[in-house]
DNA sequence: TCTAATTCTTGTACGCGATCTATTTATTCC
DNA sequence: GGAATAAATAGATCGCGTACAAGAATTAGA
């Protein structure tokens, strides 16, 4: 079990597209000037990224494991949903340093549009299908389940995208956060 | 004011494109074999939709003027939290009879996937935008704004997708609605 | 009735994303 | 030094979406 090791063609296509993005904006860049510009051929693109649009959120998909395993770190002692919203915190806390994905601090001069603010959402789906997950295995309703995982994320995307859009002179992201997460889980049952 | 009267293309295009889909699923057909049943040319398509995913949100797209209408509607003496509430059960009223889109209740043999989803998401997004608008118009600071718009579209977006999910034999939609629904508008500081 | 303006409709071409199949190159194990 | 394995490349094709130009149908007004 050998094979031809991968080069490190994942991260020099990252970094093409980010500059190509910046430089010239997202819908003008095509998928061959990235990997020219990585050095590689476009058919290797595709052995990395499902698609061009997966590129602006390589730190967002890596947070989803960091929100299953908070999740899944929590006592089972815990209130369900004062889990769900420290394990929200700690995923903040891990995007947060230097890692926020770039689309969100500079979706203005990339041209991000309408398909582009869909192919996020389809990334907050996949969270909310953890916390969907974990509600649902700690005894809630289908129905009561789904709500609170669609309704809170929803909520952390509000957090982050308002957190983005106030630039460098703001709270840190985890008071947005809590500002209307917790009313959110709060309504749903929260002490 | 003249001009050559619209054939009846939208609607013959939304049927033609109703009935491949339900023969042989989303992503197998093709704009020309919808413009072909209908029998206008692959352009004509490009007339009536900007593009193939928005036949499946027809209804909808419709239903977000409703929504509009309903909060426009709301006295300003009313708690903008209870009149939003009322907002999405009527609403979603006019989405039931048999107006549902056809992409809920049949989404399994459309064979509709993460791509689909996304699109649909980002027709919620628009109905976000429009509770934003009202109750940023009735003084609640941005990030509470959008963060309950977003909450509760998702909430609603719960309450949607189970509804369809559990078949005919099943509550009225309102019902799934006020039971997530209700607990985000609570948390945010319904009476 | 003829003309002009308006608007829907069509033809043609093209760029780009995405998929598929086959082939080549690089590496490890035997 | 071969197999075996897996990445990288090549070439072709499909389908969505856009752009531009030309044609056809209808009405308003002279």
């Amino acid at each position: 079990m050998a094979g031809r090791p991968r080069a490190s063609s994942q991260r020099m296509l990252e970094e093409a597209a980010s500059e190509l993005f910046l430089e010239q904006g997202y819908a003008k860049t095509t998928i061959e000037q990235i990997t020219r510009r990585a050095g590689v051929s476009r058919n290797t693109f595709f052995n990395y990224f499902p698609g061009k649009a997966d590129l602006l959120w390589v730190e967002l998909d890596a947070s989803r494991a960091v929100l299953t395993d908070a999740l899944a770190a929590a006592p089972a002692s815990t209130d369900p949903l004062a889990a769900v919203e420290a394990a929200l915190v700690t995923t903040a806390a891990a995007l947060t340093p230097g890692r926020a994905p770039l689309v969100l601090t500079q979706w203005e001069v990339m041209g991000i549009d309408e398909e582009l603010k869909a192919a996020g959402l389809a990334r907050a789906l996949a969270h909310a299908g953890v916390v969907e997950a974990f509600v649902l295995g700690r005894g809630l309703d289908a129905l009561t389940a789904r709500g609170i995982a669609l309704a809170v994320v929803g909520a952390a995307s509000a957090a982050v995208g308002r957190w983005a859009a106030d630039g460098p002179e703001r709270a840190p992201l985890e008071t947005y956060l809590q500002k209307v997460v917790h009313p959110v889980l709060s309504g749903f049952g929260i002490g």
